[in-house]
DNA sequence: CCGCTCCATCAAATCGTTTTGCCTCAGGGT
DNA sequence: ACCCTGAGGCAAAACGATTTGATGGAGCGG
């Protein structure tokens, strides 16, 4: 092997330098020979190519990245790699960025406002090209201060005043607004919800109550509960909307794992669903299928928010784009399944 | 702010030549100010910190690793990153060694081998200083080919005959061997396994036959089935066991999405579990704790494996450890729930 | 034969650090 | 007086690529 006969004959990596004397001519001209840029005779590009191989020559790109200000690689923050939403997230962005030949770099957060700065500026530090920020709709701009006026930033969930700062975000009201209307169609009288925490998920809240309105159906606050995004909560949540006087036929929840736990309720009071009650969630994650019967819900578009994001950020790095800050919105469709 | 009036001066980022000159000192001091390898007066020291302040400089990442040959980011090679399991491993691996300054660049390969050795070259070529990988038990050795010798791979669930490569793999024997155990001394007689695709997860069916063994069970082969993994998989198998003339009375499953399959089965017959039919799964994943009654199963330790995938690549970049490729074997423990 | 344009190539500067070798000065021991 | 040591500082050479300006011919019209 000539790769293996070359490696070992010097400790370290090849040199575009090594390669050049190895080809009798200068380093200008193997960077040609790469990069294109200008143009090289055939035949010392065919010398040069040999010398390549036979060399096995890799290009430092550390060093490259010193000298052309650009790292191929991106950061995405997130609260927590483990969320399968923002698994599947950060998976969108890195199908949509890897053909161009950019790496990811992930970081979680924890939703600390403290570590979202920390890694912004490590990001920045290591000069990346872009960042995508994805820390859920409590995106504090403070970190924005740390940040070089030259790498673009896309937003998901949440659309920040920053100038370059493009968003993404997914439109949990009108999907939201398509879930209630879908159960006042079915003829649900009562229909009930279960919101996240005060301050939270206030589009899924706005979208449930502008349905509920177009519908006709009154919404008395009794059917106006809270939850705190767990199964638990929902669990709970649902006992309270159970103990009413008179019982909701319906009820949206905020999330899937509330509705999850709602499902609980249904079945320990022996609710046959959806004839008893109907159960509608958001989010459409992986459990939606699992219990029994499958969650009706609606689709939060992670992968196609992590795509988008990638196509925003490479229409900036490219130079393609460089006016003020985009905002495109994402469908949430209704998955209808067996719960509603 | 002094930090935007010196930001909005000049166009790109602060040098250490500019805090230098502006605290009128070289560079070479600067330096060691920062690094503390060698002795700064205290007075310079001061007037080094000040215009560093002052000026909000901020080292250049790049133009440092490509002097100090080290660039405190290391790759993760997963099949997916929207597999939970690699989720919770890459979270564990990135706490492991956030703290000492290494960022986690991931990579999805799909368990295909030509991603895979493209993901190698690519680590490498970017001076990665570590490569966590994590693609199986099914880990070809045709990439390390590729590799550079001085870069520490780990390799998690599988075992490499590379000479630097160390290895931390998930007791599956052993935690199968229990759960086979657990089954046994329950009281259960006739015990299935549903078992991966040939040539997959044999350790998984080593376990299961030698507690078998010990317990004077009978495994007939009718009782060893076989899925694809998925739940659809683990439904199809359990069908089969199901119509067999005498059924089994406790069916172990490979994993849990199979598992959950078979429990869909028992709903549809009408079984209660665990009195008609036992059923144990392995991973441990969320869902395990979703399904009615939650899943008694193994747990296979994602997070340590990359914690402990971390330990051992940072006592190798420090040089602490230089030695042969060590092997470090994560226990599996047996989780009680409802299903056995 | 001159001037012009193209093509191919090279030498040298640059990116922003770290690190090595050398210098100076002060102080202490003999 | 002399040597030695340690502290504190600087100049300059890496690190390994890309990019710019210059150069030397070759081809060609006038």
């Amino acid at each position: 092997m000539s790769r293996s006969e070359a490696a070992s004959s010097q400790h370290s990596r090849v040199t575009i330098a090594q390669v050049a004397s190895h080809a009798g001519v200068s380093p200008t001209t193997v960077s040609h020979v790469l990069s294109g840029k200008r143009a090289v005779g055939a035949a010392t590009r065919g010398t040069v190519m040999d010398a390549i191989r036979e060399l096995g020559y890799r290009p430092n790109i550390v060093a490259r990245n010193l000298r052309t200000r650009r790292s191929h690689m991106i950061a995405v923050v997130v609260p927590d790699i483990t969320n399968p939403f923002y698994a599947v997230l950060t998976r969108g962005l890195a199908d949509a960025v890897d053909a161009a030949g950019h790496g990811t770099y992930v970081c979680n957060t924890d939703g600390q406002h403290d570590r979202e700065r920390k890694f912004f500026q490590d990001a920045m530090d290591r000069g990346v090209d872009g960042i995508v920020f994805a820390s859920g709709e409590t995106a504090s701009q403070v970190m924005f201060g740390e940040v070089d006026q030259q790498t673009p930033i896309i937003c998901i969930g949440a659309q920040l005043d920053h100038p370059l700062c493009d968003a993404v975000i997914p439109d949990d009201e009108t999907g939201s607004r398509a879930a209630g209307s879908f159960l006042a169609s079915r003829g649900y009288q009562r229909i009930a919800m279960i919101q996240g925490p005060p301050h939270y998920g206030v589009s899924r809240t706005a979208g449930f109550r502008s349905a509920m309105q177009a519908a006709k159906r009154k919404v008395p606050a009794e059917l106006m509960v809270r939850g705190n995004w767990t199964r638990k909560g929902g669990y709970e949540a649902m006992k309270t909307l159970m103990a009413l006087k008179v019982r909701p036929d319906a009820v949206f929840c905020a999330n899937d794992l509330m509705a999850i736990g709602a499902l609980d309720v249904a079945h320990e009071l022996g609710l046959s669903v959806p004839q008893d009650v109907a159960i509608v969630g958001f989010d459409d994650v992986d459990a939606a299928t699992i219990v029994t019967p499958h969650l009706t819900t609606v689709r939060n578009p992670a992968y196609e928010a992590g795509g988008t994001a990638g196509d925003l950020l490479m229409s900036r790095m490219s130079g393609r784009y460089t006016g003020a800050g985009r905002t495109v919105v994402l469908p949430c469709p209704l998955i209808e399944r067996g719960t509603a």
